[in-house]
DNA sequence: TATTGTTATACTCTATAACTATA
DNA sequence: TATAGTTATAGAGTATAACAATA
């Protein structure tokens, strides 16, 4: 059960102190992903990627000739969500759709040299940004952090 | 899965036991307040309670008299971006806008009787969902995540 | 019939800028 | 001048539904 103490009462209402709010895993969780969101655009929007570009990208790196349906599949978004991400990236010259032999209704994806190379240079951008947002945590917190994360996300349906 | 295929056209970027995309907190922490969200909106939908709506609540039942620009800040959104949500507050009969003697220009919020119960009982639906999403972590788990959760909000600037 | 990529559309959440009425 | 609340507007991000081409 969690702990709604009767310390709040002699908390002042002018400041933030505990509240009912901050309680739950949800809020905090919404507002932590925010501060990462927000860095996320402060260190890479300058270099033209936004976190599903960033995202896509990476997948389709390390994937290659993924097809549209199995990336947005990865991604937990929809199809018809993916096609816009796709077509920036293809605009930007980082991935280029492609047919496949022996099935004309998928285009597989593939990175150029350029998107790699782009990617390469976002990711370290990426990890230096995220150090920087996690350099308060310790090792054990970062490791039960992803692993929680982790739990998390597979008790999804 | 991590797909462990030793014969790629390009040499392999990562450790390949998974993804980059994996190893990303920000991704990860994304993905898990997705889950939240999503089901926040199952279990509440039917209350008439968006995550804002039931977040602003809190805040005005816990805070009487608060004020718009005060609520606000502790939501971490613009003043322009409340007035829909205390709106739809108001219309439901939930919150009422009070004048303030000694400053016109300032809306206090007090939460209504009826928004006080509605309150509580949405708290505790929120409470039942958090408890079955998070079934799966252990209470060291559940306490360093929230310990965590705080030191990236606050991190922020 | 089912699936892939696509378009059209709408909804949520949020930010910016400008307005009004006060201070 | 500055502040509180408000309005108008725009931009992400996402979902649903439908369509054409293909299986």
């Amino acid at each position: 059960m969690p702990r709604a103490t009767a310390a709040t009462q002699s908390r002042s209402l002018t400041e933030d102190r505990e509240s009912d709010l901050e309680g739950f895993v949800g809020y905090n969780l919404k507002r932590a992903y925010l501060v990462f969101s927000a860095d996320f655009r402060r260190a890479l929007g300058r270099h033209g990627f936004g976190p599903r570009q960033f995202s896509a990208l990476s997948l389709i790196v390390q994937f290659p000739q993924i097809t549209q349906s199995e990336l947005a599949r990865k991604l937990g978004i929809e199809r018809s969500g993916l096609v816009a991400i796709v077509d920036e990236l293809e605009g930007r010259g980082f991935v280029a759709r492609m047919p496949v032999p022996g099935d004309r209704r998928v285009q597989a994806l593939a990175a150029t040299k350029d998107g790699r190379t782009a990617y390469l240079h976002a990711r370290e951008v990426v990890r230096s940004h995220e150090e920087t947002l996690l350099s308060d945590l310790t090792p054990d917190e970062l490791d039960t952090l992803n692993g929680v994360l982790r739990k998390i996300r597979e008790s999804e349906a």
